[in-house]
RNA sequence: GGAGGGGUUCCAGAGCGGUCAAAUGGGGCGGGCUGUAAACCCGUUGACUUCGGUCUUCGAAAGUUCGAAUCUUUCCCCCUCCA
């Protein structure tokens, strides 16, 4: 088999292929350009997109350019796959903004540098912007039928439930399609990557191809990733795990994957770091934490510098061991002046922004969560004075995970 | 078009005139055990509070009543069956 597909199978990134004899055998023949497309809805990216993220930088790794594609013009129509309503429909703007952070945001995963293998990032909207309707149908509209349209499960489940599928959503599939033949032409892209609910979309560009100028293209997916706990991946209740610092920083994404489940660390070792298969087979009897911290820096390195990964091990081993203060700690800023008049420990928390909620803050002092400088606090009356700053900082910890540093201005 | 059933707190789902901020389960949060894991146990889960209470919530609006999630009217939305 094909080094690249053998890893990529080795990894767990493999769930179908539309040929996979084929495509192994083209692979070896040469090296590619394969495209994965991203959804634009949102101006990041959350962990639920990182498995595909690894997909590029596999095909990197063996010499094959990556295409990304981001789609201003299907984001600007909504994929109806996995959902039950309709998506809520996003404005130029905004779609613009988030193809441009986005593509900021895989840069940080992806080698810009070699010429052969540096991704190129398409908009599909160039070209789907000036279709016209008329030629669109006669040309690409008549290799589709309704019939087998209808027979698709983003489709099906739709039309099962009874929920409204608007004509403009059921052209999604099609103008997935239409991507794929165009990148064929254009960059002669000669594979689709995607999640496993992808797989009706792949297929029909595939078909389309095929159809349209008897090139023989191929399709991948990779598997949804469900976690030992059954919840979906990338997903915790106070949201999403973000690739963005502006909405995760480097230490809280370090956590995410320092807590992860004992039964998932050895998966996700191979789907979300570099490390060699053989090197991760043999941590089998390595000690859990120690590799849940190989893989929290491996995985924060990756999108954040080896710099943040190394500052976030410290300052978690600093907080979590009980030291006061940690230069790495999250830190969050006061004005003196606020401090001025007496300040209950209830306010400090609400203008630190980190519960909204007083009498949930009370809850907390009641459930023996809070900590000043590591000292239990239960009363909700109790004042922040100058004090208790060491040097114009204080520990502030709730619960056991969240340490926070408060540094007075 | 005709006949029924329903919209309840994050979710599922009870309540059907006062004892309802609303059973129960799930989820979340906190505590215990531990390993920043899982499992398990306990507590908690609308907001504000001078801890006495106060205010806002049961699809929307209006009404009956001392008192409504519960009754009436109108409206909006969902589901099932028949045509």
């Amino acid at each position: 088999m094909n080094k690249f597909l053998k890893e990529f199978k080795d990894r767990g990134f493999f769930y179908q292929c539309t040929n996979e004899e084929e495509l192994s055998k083209l692979l070896d023949k040469k090296k590619i350009s394969a495209y994965i497309g991203f959804d634009c809805t949102a101006e990041s990216l959350h962990v639920g997109s990182l498995l595909q993220i690894m997909c590029l930088r596999l095909l990197q790794k063996h010499g094959h350019r990556p295409i990304v594609l981001l789609g201003g013009g299907t984001t600007r129509i909504g994929d109806p796959s996995g959902k039950d309503k309709t998506r809520k429909i996003l404005n130029e703007k905004e779609i613009d903004k988030n193809i441009k952070n986005i593509e900021k945001l895989l840069k940080n995963f992806l080698d810009v540098k070699n010429p052969k293998i540096k991704p190129i990032f398409v908009n599909n909207y160039s070209w789907l912007k000036n279709l016209n309707y008329i030629s669109f149908l006669r040309d690409i509209g008549k290799h589709f039928t309704i019939n087998k349209m209808l027979s698709y499960d983003s489709v099906k489940n739709r039309l099962e439930r009874e929920q409204s599928l608007s004509y403009m959503e059921f052209n999604y599939m099609i103008l997935q399609a239409y991507d794929f033949l165009e990148l064929n032409k254009k960059k002669n892209c000669l594979l689709q990557v995607g999640g496993s609910d992808q797989w009706g979309n792949i297929v029909n560009g595939v078909d389309l191809i095929k159809r349209y100028s008897n090139n023989q293209v191929f399709g991948l997916t990779t598997p949804l990733i469900t976690l030992a706990s059954g919840a979906k991946m990338g997903k915790t209740e106070s949201g999403a795990i973000w690739l963005d610092k502006k909405y995760l920083s480097a230490y809280e994404y370090w956590q995410y994957w320092r807590n992860t489940d004992d039964r998932d660390v050895i998966k996700f070792l191979k789907f979300f770091t570099d490390l060699e298969i053989s090197k991760i087979d043999n941590f089998q009897n390595k000690n859990i934490n120690d590799l849940k911290i190989l893989l929290a820096n491996k995985t924060t390195e990756m999108l954040h510098g080896k710099i943040a990964a190394q500052n976030s091990e410290q300052a978690a081993k600093e907080a979590f061991s009980g030291k006061l203060l940690s230069s790495n700690l999250l830190s969050i800023k006061i004005k003196s002046k606020d401090l001025k008049k007496d300040i209950k420990i209830v306010d400090l928390i609400i203008i630190s922004n980190l519960e909204s909620s007083k009498s949930e803050i009370r809850r907390l002092l009641k459930g023996n969560a809070i900590k000043i400088n590591g000292k239990m606090i239960n009363d909700d009356k109790f004042i922040i004075k100058k004090e208790l700053f060491d040097n114009n900082y204080l520990k502030l910890s709730i619960g056991k995970k969240r340490h926070i540093k408060i540094e007075l201005i």
